[in-house]
DNA sequence: CGCGCGCCTTGACCTGGATCAAATCCGCGG
DNA sequence: CCGCGGATTTGATCCAGGTCAAGGCGCGCG
């Protein structure tokens, strides 16, 4: 768990850029906003970044802003004060932290990889959202998917056994990674222990049951274990034990 | 599983009752509504009456409707196609069901108790946070809330053992029914095997450590099983393993 | 008042995943 | 090219909670 500086860490590629040419403009909390509601937007924001292992929000932290994920993968965890850790959410490009109307977390967000956020002054933000539908809808929107993905993973993490776990969030990345064509391929973005924490298990059984997944030609790592692909995504599926409503453990 | 016919349960009682003298006024989606939109509210509303144990909404059912839950207690659940089911969430009066922008519901609705919806049709009511921030902004706040309870949730299921779940369900249905007095005191609204789907366990599980909980005096429990109370609230909340952030399953 | 039917509890046993303990692999700096 | 440290895999063993199987208990009904 190294930390660094971080906040200079990646000079420059996204300072302050302008809002229109962002890459997830039209994913993000400010999907809907109009020019001059974008203006506003881009008057009240500002870059951060932090590297790989960095703490951005401690449990019970006072946050003075909230933000969109910009670049980068971050996680959420709650723990028990024995040290058990579970993840509760992970965070990807256009993902939005922080919750107007409450400025403690209810969790900690660490960066996975170098991380930038695109920061609002808190105050600021909910002021907006009093007076611009367009976010306050949008921001709706991505709650009410993050509620629906924080249930089917519940329905994983209190009934599945460890192998559809597992399949489960191979299955994820991979559809996240696709390019369509069939051998689906994806680095993995979480190692072993992220995993485990994301699925109830310990890093051991991650592990065994990956190994089993690749016995059974389910899947094939590469070297370094980082790196998987799956030949056939419907056995995958099977695997994962889903019934055929799609999963929307990433929200769009 | 009695298949009561339900509508003409419970005849008369809240039939289209004035929302200024609704009981949950104040906590519903429409708690920051003023006059004239609780003037639109009351137009398009009706009510409509469940029996215990029968199924408001089916898993991928299409709901012509949304509305908030006025009386009674429903259960959120989802299931795997072998049958495992696991319940994601539990509905209380003012609780909101049915998620504006979309019509399939992503889990099983069904009544624990008579229970009595207070229905908008969906069109109509999307139309209504088009242009009333006051409901917008509430329901954003009531389902952030959910998140987080449902994070709460991911933490128990995930990580707690069978003991410190049951601890917490407890607990929490306790500290609802809370009356001040110190020898809390709780009529469960769910039996056993409705605790075991919450829970992530089976019922015989939930009725070994009800048990235990019992003999290590945390609890006692009633004749009929069905009512539970608790000489000290301290030891039921270390029995649960909380850290001290105050639990919010069950979202105001 | 006794009977039957749902629940709930309890007991005996089994197993999936945790725990404890080595190996092995890999990237990296020297 | 070598050695080191962190990540991953694999093996051996244990145990919490699941499964299967009887009982109890309370309640409504004939």
């Amino acid at each position: 768990m190294k930390q660094q500086p971080g906040s200079a860490a990646m000079p420059g590629t996204l300072a302050t850029q302008d809002c229109g040419a962002c890459p997830i403009r039209h994913r993000a909390v400010c999907a809907k906003c109009d020019g001059d509601e974008l203006d506003r937007l881009q008057q009240m924001k500002s870059y951060r970044t932090w590297a790989p292992g960095e703490t951005i929000a401690l449990e019970g932290d006072t946050l003075p802003f909230v933000g969109t994920l910009v670049r980068g993968c971050a996680t959420l965890t709650k723990s028990l004060e024995d040290g058990r850790v579970q993840m509760v959410g992970m965070l990807m490009p256009s993902d939005f932290v922080g919750r107007p109307g409450r400025s403690a977390a209810p969790y900690e967000v660490t960066a996975v990889t170098d991380t930038t956020l695109c920061l609002f002054e808190r105050q600021g933000f909910e002021r907006l959202i009093a007076d611009t539908p367009h976010v306050s809808t949008r921001l709706l929107e991505m709650s009410l998917n993050e509620l629906d993905a924080a249930r089917d993973w519940m329905l994983l993490l209190g009934r599945k056994t460890a192998r559809e776990r597992v399949a489960t969030l191979l299955g994820l990345v991979l559809r996240r990674a696709a390019t369509q064509t069939a051998p689906l391929r994806a680095e993995l973005p979480l190692g072993r222990e992220a995993m485990a924490s994301f699925l109830g298990l310990t890093i051991e059984t991650v592990s065994r049951q990956i190994s089993a997944l690749r016995r059974d030609g389910v899947i094939e790592v590469a070297a370094g274990g980082r790196t998987i692909l799956c030949p056939d995504f419907a056995t995958l599926r099977l695997a994962a034990g889903d019934n055929d409503n799609a999963e929307q453990i990433f929200p769009d």
